[in-house]
RNA sequence: GCGCGAUUAGCUCAGUGGUAGAGCGCUUGCUUCACACGCAAGAAGUCGCAGGUUCGAACCCUGCAUCGCGCACCA
């Protein structure tokens, strides 16, 4: 066996070892196999993405489930794929083309477009995924998908006819939001309320019948004064209930408009009178329809005024002709006060600008199986982790409204629906995966869908009939919170209304059992990761300086589950550290000769210590497996890290020192086969999460023939026959009475490297044999066992569980020395005012249960022994 | 307005009824035969506030405060 180098080198270990991986095709699932399916479908990154931390987290999350599943001998499948991300992409490419040739979209034409598009998806399509083979993901490489494959796609469109046939989907003039940006429509999901400081601006609007008489409305939006077409009021507001049926002057694009009674109205709201704008305002709109107002669009679809009556507006932007309105108004002495305001202004999740409530024709989706959809979650068919989300998820479930599904973008899932040309009001329409039979004389709808109206066919529609029957549905989807309801709800819907599954029962077709919502990853002050921001870390460097393994591993350790995390560069550098902790205590036992791959241990020769640190590894296994149980990945980490860097390596290790070092080869070798016991379990324990440098040291250490991938999952090992509890008791003991001894050293102020003597006055039995062990952990020069020792005043003591320790041939100052007595007496009498408290009440003794008031009782023995012993030690002093 | 989450050491966070914890940071000592990406010792917290339940509350209940998120919104 090679000598393992003195640090370890991610750089060229972890890519070595993915590289073989690949090349054996370990991560390839097989339908046929017989073994228990296990699989996941990645949410698909953009195509033309790159690798966040967000993804980090979240394959890493998958990649550990799928590692740990295989371990346990299920057949894996982890799907991969991207997706086209229809705005995203599009948005992306046009920018290119603004800054490469200052060209747009429609400048090239459809057709030219979308050329440069797949030019772009090209280009930069693999990135991501090279980036995910970095991190060391184990996806089965050969199934990867795309939202654009042929199949895909006809499958999308397939969807869409069904649903149109089952008159789910329709076409309809409606309001939709209008994202004036991307010159598209948006579903609501799309759309974010922000809060905006502007202005309500009280213009006066004159009453026809009575000249003078002015009705005063308060508004934000002046500039859409001339799309007006009524004045409303609340129809019981005895301030105005006289003037409903007559009309107001409109004052800008002047004319007569009705003035309505309307329950909508809340007339403590500024004046209580309302401007009907049915055009732009989604209230307005149903305000309008009720009274059978006429409906004016005074916007183009860019968001800049589109009204010839006025002049002085025309052409405006939007927000520029707000502020000129007001002018207008004042010029002719309509425009009241104007307050300061701050209201919630929708916003287009992509394009950040304020979206425009538009009447629209577009095409929508009456989502079916919404009652089904509630109810496989709520009887936890499907289990939400955190639980928490099922509430949210109900609520959106529950107000659901239909989804507008089409999209004024060419980069996308063309609507397969076709309109005769001859056919100008288009009532005809043509809806099919096949192109009509005669296309000259249909033209097809220039619209595309929304993406997620692809997405939602993902966890089933990437799996061909045999793949579905072994791994659909799903064991678990691992996905952020914010898509909750784009995608994780749509995709329930989608597999209950589609009906994938191997059978008709439900639980055959919802696409996931588990899902799993990963926290949001902020910065140091909490803020989200943005580009805009730059505040968020690139990965890929990340992978560089601290390796896959420890960027994985660190990050992990810090997410807590459900909550969002606070990153912070320096605890990934944590996880790089604990990279080389695992290497170094492997090459500490590399050291002193070969391991064995199926080590014995022997009872006659394990130390108190090796059983100490192997009952230490069974609660590990059992709190780890406990914590998956529940999704607790920072859990996991957290114990694994605790257990081989505090028990293994700060205790056992130090204290086998003594038997690794010593002539007594029966014990040599069975402190050698306890570190290989904890080493090869440790390994495995963290494999999910740190695959590349636990399979390194398992080669290195020959613990197994085969990859560390296919290892079984460590078992507890049995301990009765060891007289476990006495000899962990023992250990205990031990190692609290190193602590007491280190103490004293450093109170006096001797330095760590200065061997020193010390004596133990103890009459614990077999104290001898653990003198040498309990002088390498002191760094004494010698531990003296002498139950009869009487100390010259001023040698300083600590009380332990196994007796007193002095620190000998050190003169103290006494000062000093008192003071430290006294203060540790002071500590102990508190500590027993406390107990003595506690068991003096009779309620405690009576109603708490008999262990601890036991524990209680022997806590103030323990106490009350200690207290005797330090004053004996402070009367000693003089 | 409704709902969800958070509030514990300087910082980031564990801890769900019985002796307040970790890492980082800080102080001190140490290049000792795995590791200075390390070892050892230490200082540091009335567990957001107020009530309640309980023999006993960081933990359960109620209310409040602050911060964050989601949904719905009055122009």
């Amino acid at each position: 066996m090679a000598e393992l180098s003195k640090t370890y080198d991610p750089r060229s270990v972890e890519p070595k070892w993915y590289q073989r991986w690949l090349a054996r095709n370990d991560f390839q699932a097989d339908p046929g196999s017989a073994k228990p399916a296990f699989s996941i479908v990645i949410p698909p990154p953009n195509i033309t993405g790159v690798l966040t931390l967000g993804h980090v987290l979240n394959n890493t999350i998958q990649d550990i489930l799928a590692r740990r599943a295989r371990m346990q001998g299920h057949e894996v499948l982890w799907l991969p794929g991207v997706d086209h991300a229809g705005v995203a992409t599009q948005t992306a490419v046009e920018k290119f083309l603004w800054r490469t040739e200052q060209k747009r979209r429609r400048d090239l034409g459809r057709e030219e477009f979308l050329k440069r598009v797949v030019e772009w998806q090209d280009k930069h399509g693999g990135i991501i995924i090279e980036q995910l083979k970095r991190l060391g993901c184990s996806c089965d490489w050969s199934r990867q998908r795309y939202t654009f494959d042929d199949g895909y796609v006809r499958a999308v469109e397939g969807v869409f006819v069904d649903l149109y046939r089952k008159g789910l989907i329709y076409r309809g003039r409606r309001m939709i939001n209008w994202d004036p940006a991307a010159q598209t429509a948006l579903s609501d999901e799309e759309v974010i309320a922000r809060p905006q400081k502007g202005s309500l601006y009280y213009v006066r609007y004159e009453v026809v019948e009575e000249p003078g008489r002015f009705l005063e409305v308060a508004t934000t939006r002046p500039e859409t004064i001339m799309a007006d077409t009524g004045v409303a009021v609340h129809p019981d507001d005895k301030r105005y209930k006289d003037l409903i049926g007559r009309q107001a002057w409109r004052p800008l694009a002047r004319e007569r408009i009705p003035i309505i009674g309307d329950e909508a109205i809340d007339p403590e709201f500024g004046t209580g009178v309302l401007k009907v704008t049915p055009a732009h305002d989604k209230v307005d709109f149903e305000i309008g329809q009720r009274h059978q107002l006429p409906i004016v669009d005074v916007l183009h679809a860019d968001g800049r005024i589109n009204c010839a009556a006025v002049a002085e507006l025309d052409g405006l932007d939007r927000f520029v002709a707000r502020e000129k309105a007001a002018e207008l108004l004042k010029e002719l002495g309509l425009l009241g006060k104007i307050e300061p305001y701050e209201n919630n202004v929708g916003f287009s999740e992509r394009s950040e600008v304020p979206i425009e409530p538009r009447l629209s024709e577009q095409w929508f989706l009456r989502y079916p199986k919404t009652e089904e959809a509630l109810t496989v979650v709520r009887e936890h068919l499907i289990r939400f982790f955190p639980q928490h989300w099922e509430k949210v998820y109900a609520q959106w479930l529950e107000n659901i409204q239909d989804w507008c599904i089409s999209r004024q973008i060419w980069w996308g899932h063309r609507i397969p629906a076709w309109y005769p040309k001859s056919d100008a009001a288009g009532k005809d329409i043509y809806v099919g995966v096949e192109p009509p039979l005669d296309p000259q004389q249909w033209t097809q709808d220039s619209d595309t869908l929304d993406t997620w109206f692809s997405s939602w066919l993902w966890a089933y529609e990437t799996m061909d009939e045999a793949t579905r029957r072994k791994f659909y549905p799903t064991s678990v989807l691992v996905t952020a919170p914010d898509i909750i309801f784009f995608w994780v709800a749509r995709m329930i819907i989608a597999g209950l209304e589609f009906r994938p599954g191997r059978s008709d029962r439900v639980e055959d077709n919802i696409p996931f059992r588990d899902v799993y919502f990963t926290g949001l990853i902020r910065d140091r002050q909490g803020r989200k990761m943005s580009k805009s921001l730059g505040n968020s870390p690139d990965p890929l460097e990340l992978m560089d300086k601290f390796g896959a393994d420890g960027l994985r591993f660190a990050l992990m350790r810090i997410a807590p589950s459900g909550q969002d995390i606070r990153f912070d560069e320096k605890q990934i550098e944590e996880g790089r550290n604990f990279a080389t902790k695992l290497w170094n205590a492997a090459r500490f036992r590399q050291m002193h000769g070969p391991s064995s791959a199926g080590p014995q241990i022997d009872r006659t020769t394990l130390s108190i210590y090796a059983v100490e640190v192997l009952a230490r590894l069974n609660e590990a296994i059992e709190a780890v497996e406990e914590a998956y149980r529940e999704y607790h990945f920072n859990a996991v980490a957290q114990r694994l890290y605790d257990f081989f860097w505090s028990d293994y390596c700060d205790w056992y290790v130090e204290a086998a020192k003594t038997e690794v070092f010593a002539e007594d080869i029966s014990r040599k070798n069975s402190a050698l086969a306890v570190m290989d016991l904890v080493l090869s379990a440790t390994l495995r324990l963290l494999h999910p999460f740190m695959p590349h440098i636990t399979e390194e040291l398992w080669t290195l250490l020959g613990f197994g023939q085969d990859s560390i991938q296919f290892a079984s999952p460590p078992q507890p090992i049995d301990l009765e026959g060891f007289a476990g509890a006495k000899a962990r008791q023992f250990a205990s003991q031990i190692f609290e009475t190193v602590q007491a001894g280190r103490n004293l050293r450093a109170e006096a102020r001797i330095p760590s490297n200065k061997k020193v003597k010390f004596i133990l006055r103890s009459r614990a039995e077999s104290m001898g044999g653990e003198l040498p062990t309990l002088a390498r952990l002191l760094n004494a020069e010698d531990v003296a066992l002498d139950p009869e020792f009487k100390a010259r005043a001023g040698v300083p003591v600590a009380v332990t569980p196994l007796g007193e320790i002095f620190l000998a041939n050190t003169t103290t100052d006494k000062a000093g020395e008192r003071d430290r007595l006294e203060k540790e007496i002071a500590r102990i009498e508190a500590e027993l005012r406390t107990v003595r408290g506690k068991l003096s009440n009779s309620s405690f003794v009576d109603r708490a249960p008999a262990a601890v008031v036991e524990e209680h009782r022997q806590r103030e023995a323990n106490f009350g022994e200690q207290l005797g012993k330090l004053q004996q030690a402070l009367g000693a002093l003089d």
